[in-house]
DNA sequence: GTGTCAGGTATTTATTTGAATACCTATCAT
DNA sequence: ATGATAGGTATTCAAATAAATACCTGACAC
């Protein structure tokens, strides 16, 4: 992207600035006064520049009519759910115990939610009693790969392995058995997500 | 809070939207056009509701003058550093290898950063290499406590413990001795900051 | 019945605002 | 020297906008 002088910086600033402590953009005048400028051209032209050089978007026509590009985007804030029942999209998430932040760079888009861990099934994966895991909504995985298994309505996090003519769910605990499913037990199975991210707390 | 009536929420909504999708509120004639309403002075009426009510403030005499109140903190991007050298503010952190979103929940105001951990020091205490440690700025700590501990310039996570005369540095991994200094020794030692959270892809 | 309140129409007015014109002053590369 | 560019003053004008006035409708409580 071309490169800003130092004024045209400080114009973009003052408008950023404005936007958060107002909630909307400033008018021509006022980035007048604040700049300590006596001429609404010389704001005009500011603005043209910054649209030219793709910082800012101006609406013409409409008073205040600033938009701001390149805004990178924002963290979401992803329900904490207690339980995961049933099938795997969104309205299925039952009990919000709470919303978290989540980078863009993590879900990229997709489909997530948080899952309060409970027991210590994966500990040799690190992922212990109490942690936070970011789940992406999706219903097939990858051999390996650690995903939020539903197993007759209950959420369990487990190692995912699709083998011949069975499904083997595989603890990370060296005191648990694996949990084996074939033939019938398929029915009650599915997979509300994958593992993403785990958050704990050290405070 | 006082509830709305459905048309308030209505309003309240597509100003919401709005913002949103123009970084900037829409003036009275538009959410008219959006409302399908014949007079501004309804909207006017909506926006002097929603206002007594606590929903937004509206600017006197400013066009599009519409501050939208009750806005969730809103979490902030923090940097990611590589090094963290000589003393303990911001301005001492050095490479900044990117930006990750931090929950207001989880700094609470205070000056944090993140740190990308390396070795397998504090392995027991299921920190493992590349995990991203969310660090609290502060220069103390209670005993038992993991913060980041600056060595002659070098940073270090590790269970910090003050006994008599001296400072342990405590590893999480039996494989290594703890970090012991005494007299002279802590000229060159500061803590950097206390681990609040631990991150982990598992992507 | 009567008052209150949310929600509305139609119209007018004063102000705010974006946009334009004409012209000036530096800096800088060619 | 000369043109291009960033930045500026002073002034004007038309459109966008907030705000006000007078009045209407229906629901609902008392």
């Amino acid at each position: 992207m071309e490169p800003l002088t130092q004024r045209q910086q400080q114009v973009l600033e003052l408008i950023t600035e404005h936007i958060e402590r107002h909630g909307f953009p400033p008018s021509h005048r006022e980035l007048m006064l604040s700049l300590g400028v006596r001429s609404q051209l010389a704001i005009l032209k500011h603005l043209r520049a910054l649209e030219r050089k793709g910082h800012l978007v101006c609406q013409p026509g409409s008073s205040r009519g600033i938009t701001l590009a390149n805004r990178p985007p924002r963290p979401a804030m992803l329900p904490i759910v207690g339980s995961v029942r049933a099938g795997s999209p969104a309205e299925a998430l039952e009990d919000t115990l709470g919303y978290c932040a989540a980078d863009p760079a993590w879900t990229r888009g997709a489909d997530c939610f948080y899952l309060r861990v409970s027991g210590d099934s994966m500990i040799e994966a690190g992922i212990q009693d109490g942690d936070l895991a970011l789940v992406r909504c999706q219903s097939t995985a990858e051999n390996g790969e650690i995903v939020v298994a539903m197993i007759d309505g209950q959420a369990t996090l487990k190692r995912y392995y699709r083998e011949e003519g069975r499904i083997r769910l595989q603890p990370a605990n060296a005191a648990l058995q694996p949990i084996i499913m074939e033939g019938h037990q398929m029915a009650g199975f599915s997979i509300a997500g994958r593992l993403l991210k785990i958050i704990r707390d050290y405070r």
